[in-house]
Formats: structure tokens, C-alpha cells, sequence
DNA sequence: CGGAGTTCGTAAGGTTGACTTACAAACATG
DNA sequence: CATGTTTGTAAGTCAACCTTACGAACTCCG
């Protein structure tokens, strides 16, 4: 067949195939990402998602009136009206007068968040010393504080200590609650079972289920990590593919990437404390190996280290942001990052050993080139988890992060 | 306000919400993803997605029934015969008579994916000597072959030489065109205009509108690793998340996470290339630094230094499967990836370097704990890239990988 | 100062798409 | 041969968004 004649034939498949190619899947090879189709879709899904596009939009642009949300989502002015209808009915959005400021037209009523209608309920189990809880209202602002001693309690004993404290922020709060989100260190899977987390003494603990019981209301659980990095994705208004390292008594890592946070098939994505770094072997690391990433990383490990030779300091400090700059370089260049936040005491990581970190993974990648790599400090202090745990039950619950 | 009076304003929000909970953003947090609305989406939509539902269903399980569709997607048959019909006149689903066996009931009516009714295009620009071309049916098989000496020659000559190809995969496609694919070496961007490739001297080449124009069909242009990846995901049954390390003149890499190709902020995931391994220096890289991945594993750096040393084959093999074990290990810790799959010549890849690389990163990662890290050699050989450019035709034309 | 133009929000009716219900066709079984 | 099962389609319902149209409330300008 000639060239001509397939392409004609095309044309005219094409012309056959009517309104297909305005049909097309939205997004199907959109943004380098495939879509694998594997559920199907409802007109009720849609309206689900639209309804999340709308507060969304409340979220992130605030004070806006139904025309104004009309244009920015492509909705239409009616629909937008009936969804915010069905939100106002609901509490979750309140209007707040009129627009001031003269213009020509009908003034517009602005529209905001309903701060009040909620409150959310956070937990970061985090903590070596400690259980730490807090009321958030919708936008994500710690509203009460609870905090419960752990005193080296573990298994069940340290179980019926996250009860109490979920007992007690149910009893703080003074309006419905939305949900209660849990940041738990180690592995946890997407239903809330807590797979293991050693220094816990917890193993296929099934938390989200238990504390769903408890308290009677929606709960999420999830890696202190990952929600530390939702955190920042919400609340630090970072943009893009990004990685934040929580360093405490161990060494951890959440992933966003695309704006989706990576699980992992194991659901164990950012557990980098036992990656071996370097070839001339390192301490003995709980885990058997020598050189782990932990050993010469973890909080407890390095106050030792310094401890032991406080004269060198900031040698010490240096050679951990040098090791964590090792690990970290290569995963910057596969995954393109473009922004790298440490979480964890800043004594020990703000300074010199982010500065060192940062050098290293400039020099060990392409980033001197493209040249707009960040390392940086979270903005959100040891607060990070409980309003990540907070941003997971909006999440989960209203579609909104 | 009391814990129990909190409950109980709670679970009266709740009724008064009515619907809502079965409304709920589907997928809004599951699968400990986030995520964040960003568009509308409308009935017509839902549809697109359903149809891709049906043409993936009977790309995966194959020969299946009206009936058989349904239950397996969830639609009704009602709405599956719909479906069906439409996709049945354009050509893309076809009848193949009935289901032979006797059960009772009426007999079922057998479906198929329309092989023969559009063809689809590939170009793998990925060798240094010539640029392959293929026309491949909608299900990957590959009918015809092209292929066009590069001669050295780059910028425009290049492109020249891409359009000739292009010309001649046209006039030996015997079916209507769904589209043509390309995996190109270098940075790529979602539009597919190459941002840079330094082998073929391009830069900011926008390669899929210049090809678009001129076969006059849709053109997907990206990444050849990421082309190799998605081959493999579609073609070489594998799950979940990994990455495909491909070697030849330079080395890249694709990622494959949940089912979705990872492009990175600025395009260039996968660029592991120029990653320095280990701490000890290393020969010099056309980037300018020292130790880079690619002095230790690019196909022209290894031959050479074997053809300095033949004695030595085996070591000099050994040691770059264990230089990129040394990068792999902190990416797949980072990222819980569960399989690594290594394109380019096997008689460099295949065996002591893939074992060497396997141990490595056994040692250097928790992957020994949980022990199904598989690393291996792509099914797909030299063809990988020509099918993954087909598999993204499909993917963005018919919304089915 | 009054008409024209603009913007906002809502009402009414149309279109799309999936669902439920119902039914004819074609087969196996007792 | 009657009964039960499975398939595929026809008819009508419901949900959700759209288009069109309109009143309200404001600015601007002759």
C-alpha cells in the first residue's frame, strides 16, 4: 500500500470513528505517566471527584466566589453553584460576605473553608520518648496538644498507650471529628496494619482497625515519613518530586512523586537506614550488616560520636552529610529530584552536615547542572507528622490535600 | 464538650451528609496514594475510561464474552454491549464466533482485539550504528521491518534520516495507522520535544509535532529506557515496581512505580548515567567528573578495557556489576523496588556482571530479609524499545497498555 | 440621573451514560 | 419435552453535567 493510500485510509477510519478522539481517555499518556484502566468509572465518581476539585480549589486559592472556582476548574458556573450547595449544606464550606472592592457586576459572595465544621485528630508515634497527639481544625492549624510518656513501653503496653491518647484528643475536641490520622514509625501497608516496627515491638499489628473501634470515626495510618512528607507537600508549599529524610533513632524517608506518594510493593518505599554505604565497612548496625546509612546517621549514634570526641564535631557532622549525600546521589539522579528536605534535630542537621549533604549530592550528579537542586530544613519543626497525620484524613476523607 | 458528646455530633454530621460516604473520592488515599484533584472530570469521561476498561480487559485475558467482560470489570452487561458495539464499528473489538464446549445457557459470543484493524508505528533511535523501525499490530507483534544507517551523522542530518525511516514504515503499513512511537535517547519532555541529546546533537528538538506534520498521524515521543520499560511491563508480564537499566553507548534507566512511568521534574528520571559511583575516583567522563556509572558500565568502556585485558574479562565484569549494584542498592531501598531488569549486549550483561550486580545489592539493601529481589535480563532482547514505542501508541490512542 | 453594559447566582430543560428490569434466543438436563 | 441457565438486547429510570435564559446588583457614561 503507498503512503498516500494508508494515510487516506486512516483519515477516513478516523472520520468512521466519529467522536472518538475528543472522547479519548483524558490523560492517558498525559505527563509521561500510563494509566493502567482497572476500575471501572461511575458518573457518581465523577461528581465525587468534582466535589474535591471544588474544595480544593477552596484550599489552595481560598476566598474565592462560585464564579471565580466556575473558571478555575472548568466547571460551569451552575455546577459549581450545585456543588458548593451540597458543601454548605454539609459545613464544609461557609460563605463570608461579599467581595469588597467595586466592580462592575453583581458583587460576588466569597466563599472559604468551614473551619469550624470539623476537627481532626493527629497522632506521631514517632517519638522515642514520647506519644504526641493534637486537635487540627480543616486547614491544619493545631488547635490542642496531648502528649503521653512512652517510658520504654512496648507491644501491647505501648497499643493501650495510643488508645489513652487517642481517648484523650477525642475528649479535647469540641466539634465533630473528621477522622483521626496516625504516623507510626516502620513499615505499614495501605490498610493501617503496622507490618513491623521494631522499635515498637509491633508486627502485623492491624492499628488503623483497632483505633477505627476506638474511637468510631474514620482513622488512616500510615508512615511517619510519608505522612511527614505530605506535611511539607501541603504545608510548605513544595512543589514537584520531592524526598524528605526523617532522622531520629533511626533513619527514614518519604517520596512524592508527581504529587503521588510512593508506597512501594513491600509498602516499605523510603526505608533507607540499612542501605550499606561506602566500601570501607562503617560500624555494626542492629541489623547485621556493617555501614548501614543508620549507623552513621542516626541521632543517638552521632550525639555518641560527639560525645566521644567533642573537639570534632563538625568533622563528625560533616562525614554524616558527606555518607547521607552517598546514598541519597544516586537516588537524585533516578528519580530527577529536585528538592531534598531534612527532618530531625537541628543541632545535628542544620549547618554543617546539610551543607556537606548538599555539596556531596551536587557533586556526585548532574544536579551542578541543571543547578536548581534544594536541601533544605522542613519550615514545619517537630509539628511535622501530626499535621501530616491531620492532611492524611482530609486527604482520605474529603479528596483534598 | 464531652468525648461522647463529640461521637455523637459526629455520627449526626454524618447522617445529615447522607450520601456522602458512598460518594466518597474513590481512591482518594488508597494504596497510600494522594491524590490531588487537579482537573474536572465529566460523564463523557467516565465513558473513555470504561471503553479503555473493555479493550484492556480482552487485551489481558483475550477471547472473552460480552458476559465475560462484564463480570470482570464490574459494568453491567447491558453497558458492556454497549461498549462492545461502538468499539466493535470502529474496528477495534471483532467477533470470533462462539464458545465451543458445552455449558448451559445460551452459547457465548467470543471477542477479540481487532488485530488487523489498525497497524501502529515504532522507531528506536537508540543505537549508535542505525535507527530500527517496525509496524506492529495492536497487539505488539512485529509484521515489518526497517532500518536506516546513521553514518555519525547528527543534528538535522539526523533528523532527516528519522523522517526518511518514518517514510518508509508508512508505505509498508498495510492497515490504517494508529500512530507512530518513538524512544529516543536523551531528556524528553511530556510534549516530546527532545530537550537534549548529546549523541544525536539535539537539543530542544520538538521531534513529535515535526513528525506529527509529516506522517500525519499521532506521534508519542519519549525516552528509550522509558519505551523499554513499558515494553517489559506490557509484554513481559511483569508487576509492580521496577526499573530496566539499559546499557548501550551511555546508560539510562526507566521506572516503572504502581504502574506508572516516572518522568522526574525535569523529565530526566532514569538519567543514571552520570552518577558517581564509590569514593575511590575512577577514569574520566565526558561530563567532566571522575567515576561516573557509565565509565564503569557503558558498552564501549568495557569492551575496550577487556580488549586491553583479555585475561582479565571476568574481573573487569565483576567489578562493574558490583559499581552498579553500588548505585542501584540506595535507589532500591529508597524506592521497595522488587524487580531490576537489565537491557544491552548479553554477553557483556548476562551472567558474572548481572551476578555481580545481584549480590550487591543483596548486600547493601534489607532485600536479603525480604529476599524477592529478582534482577534479570529483559524477555524482549533487541526489539525491547521498538515495542515499548508501540505500547505507547496504544496506550495514549486507546487508553490500554 | 437613567440607560447600557457587566458580573453573579440560579432556574429550566437537554444530553450523556450507566443502571435496573424485562425478554427472546439457545443451550443442557432430568 | 418441560425446566432451568446463560447470553445478549430493548426499554425506561436516574445521576450529573451542560446550555440557555433570567433576575439581581453593580459601574460607567452620556
Amino acid at each position: 500500500m503507498s503512503e498516500a493510500g494508508a494515510r487516506d485510509t486512516a483519515a477516513e477510519v478516523d472520520a468512521a470513528r466519529g467522536r472518538q478522539a475528543a472522547r479519548r481517555v483524558p490523560g492517558a499518556f498525559v505527563a509521561g505517566r500510563v494509566l493502567r484502566p482497572s476500575t471501572k468509572v461511575l458518573p457518581e465518581h465523577a461528581r465525587g471527584h468534582n466535589r474535591a476539585l471544588v474544595l480544593q480549589t477552596l484550599f489552595t486559592a481560598g476566598q474565592q466566589s462560585r464564579a471565580d472556582v466556575a473558571r478555575r476548574t472548568g466547571l460551569t458556573r451552575v455546577t459549581v453553584s450545585d456543588l458548593v450547595g451540597e458543601l454548605i449544606a454539609e459545613g464544609l464550606i461557609v460563605e463570608t460576605g461579599q467581595r469588597d472592592g467595586s466592580r462592575p457586576g453583581k458583587p460576588a459572595t466569597l466563599l472559604d473553608i468551614g473551619r469550624t465544621a470539623f476537627q481532626v485528630l493527629g497522632i506521631d508515634l514517632s517519638d522515642h520518648s514520647a506519644f504526641r497527639g493534637a486537635v487540627l481544625d480543616l486547614t491544619g492549624t493545631i488547635l490542642e496538644r496531648a502528649e503521653v510518656p512512652l517510658a520504654g513501653r512496648v507491644g501491647d503496653d505501648a497499643l493501650a498507650t495510643v488508645f489513652e491518647l487517642a481517648d484523650e484528643l477525642v475528649s479535647l475536641s469540641t466539634r465533630p471529628i473528621l477522622g483521626l490520622g496516625v504516623g507510626s514509625p516502620g513499615v505499614v501497608d495501605p490498610d493501617g496494619v503496622v507490618l513491623e516496627a521494631p522499635n515498637l515491638g509491633w508486627a502485623d499489628l492491624p492499628l488503623r482497625s483497632l483505633l477505627a473501634e476506638r474511637v468510631g470515626r474514620p482513622v488512616v495510618v500510615a508512615n511517619d515519613a510519608n505522612a511527614a512528607i505530605l506535611a511539607e507537600h501541603s504545608f510548605g508549599n513544595a512543589e514537584g518530586d520531592m524526598m524528605l529524610v526523617k532522622v531520629g533513632h533511626g533513619v527514614g524517608a518519604g517520596l512524592l512523586l508527581g504529587g503521588s506518594l510512593l508506597s512501594g510493593g513491600r509498602f516499605a518505599a523510603g526505608e533507607i537506614g540499612h542501605v550499606v554505604v561506602g566500601t570501607d565497612g562503617g560500624e555494626e548496625c542492629s541489623c547485621g550488616k556493617s555501614g548501614c546509612l543508620e549507623t552513621w546517621l542516626a541521632a543517638p549514634r552521632l550525639e555518641a560520636r560527639i560525645r566521644r570526641a567533642p573537639g570534632q564535631r563538625e568533622a563528625i557532622l560533616r562525614e554524616a552529610g558527606r555518607r547521607l549525600g552517598i546514598v541519597l546521589a544516586p537516588i537524585v539522579g533516578a528519580l530527577d529530584l529536585s528538592e531534598l528536605i531534612l527532618s530531625g534535630p537541628p543541632a545535628l542537621l542544620d549547618g554543617t552536615l546539610a551543607e556537606a549533604t548538599r555539596e556531596t549530592v551536587r557533586e556526585r550528579t548532574m544536579a551542578e547542572f541543571s543547578g536548581d537542586l534544594v536541601l533544605r530544613m522542613t519550615t514545619l519543626g517537630d509539628d511535622i507528622v501530626l499535621r501530616g497525620a491531620a492532611v492524611m484524613v482530609i486527604s482520605a476523607e474529603l479528596g483534598v490535600s
